[in-house]
DNA sequence: GTGTATATCTCGGGG
DNA sequence: CCCCGAGGTATACAC
């Protein structure tokens, strides 16, 4: 990684047009090509960058990054006050825990949170749409589809509506109810659901890890 | 601005919950106080971070950062290869041009591009679910809404739809027509909104620039 | 490759 | 403050 402090200023022309007038700033060059200019502030996001794959060339007056799609980043360097390189290696990246996807499997192994005696048909229910996250059997073994949010709102519900279009020209489905889970429904989707007949839950992440220790600790 | 650079290993816990394992990387702490940890790849995004308002404290190990919201992050220091810090005052920003905020304004200038004899009613047209982009009346009167995105995709058809159906209860209005007009309209998009009776309009970006170029020179 | 959904999205604007 | 919408979104994953 290569770090340039350096009071630059920098013209991109690509999928828009911007320009950075003349201050002094970070320019950050990873060891796969791409290339970030900072400020000293503004959470994480770079004011400019190229990403990788891209060719970088140098001449006296700055750099040029231009990318295989005709992007083109010009970095005019007025004045250079630190230029470091520093060899990090390949990072064995970042474990996660407490996404969508872990919600999802959570839900799945006990469908039961949601009606007594349900039963899991399948995750990622294929339609011609997309998937829909959870399709389950009720009690009486009518077909309900589930969709899973970390936070729930109005797209989440649109998303739903679509899926259950869908399902409910299967014959071998139809009629299917809704469901839409989440670990936080907004009001406005919590409206939108129920006055398109789609029933709100909101899910507990550690009440759904609890029973997953749970079912661990019998075996 | 400081840059660390230091083998380190993180642990995140807030929005979720996440851990790096012990290797080489980047810390950055802008002057706002945000933290960034970045690997040597991996485009402009830091493999974990801490917004601003933060507090950063540092003990032995290593440091703690605090947000008001409970988030905390932990970056262990197993060893320090650099430590520097940077002045680089406040950053006049970046400038923009050909973001959908552009588009909006060029079309509102000459909504006859998109029929003969329409008038502009108002930018930002207020809805009590929000503001549709442009509401125009049409050669013979008849209320037209239209959604103006720069990639035309079928969160943007969602969108209109929710629009058209509140607009479609002002008496006033009613009966609404839809106009879906983007640089771009995804084929999945197109199908959708042409289901719903919308109207796709394909925008030509330079061909609208040119207008207002010719309307300049008028003057 | 396209298409779809997610994200500790980030960021900005308006109430 | 939250809510909402845009983004050079980026990123992962399925088809």
């Amino acid at each position: 990684m290569r770090l340039v402090i350096a009071r630059c200023s920098v013209d991109y022309e690509g999928r828009l047009q911007a320009h950075l007038p003349e201050a002094t700033r970070l320019i950050m060059v990873k060891a796969d090509g791409c290339v970030a200019v900072h400020a000293d502030g503004g959470a994480y996001k770079p004011l400019n960058w190229m990403n990788a794959p891209n060719r970088l060339s140098e001449d006296d007056e700055g750099w040029t990054v231009t990318s295989p799609k005709g992007e083109v980043l010009r970095i005019w360097l007025h004045e250079i006050y630190a230029d470091s390189s520093h060899e990090m290696g390949v990072d064995p990246g970042l474990q996660k825990d407490g996404v969508e996807a872990h919600l999802q499997e959570l839900l799945a192994r006990d469908v039961e949170m949601l009606g007594n005696g349900w039963k899991l048909v399948r995750r990622e229910y294929p339609t011609d749409i997309g998937p829909v996250d959870l399709l389950c059997r009720d009690d009486e073994g009518m077909a309900v589809a589930v969709e899973i949010k970390r936070r729930g709102e109005i797209d989440g519900v649109e998303q739903l509506t679509r899926y259950l279009d869908r399902l409910d020209r299967d014959g071998n489905l139809s009629p299917v109810r809704g469901v839409f889970a989440a670990q936080e429904i907004k009001p406005q989707a919590r409206v939108l659901a129920e006055a398109r007949g789609i029933r709100c839950v909101t899910l507990d992440y550690d009440e759904l890890r609890g029973i997953e220790s749970n079912e661990l600790k019998l075996f």
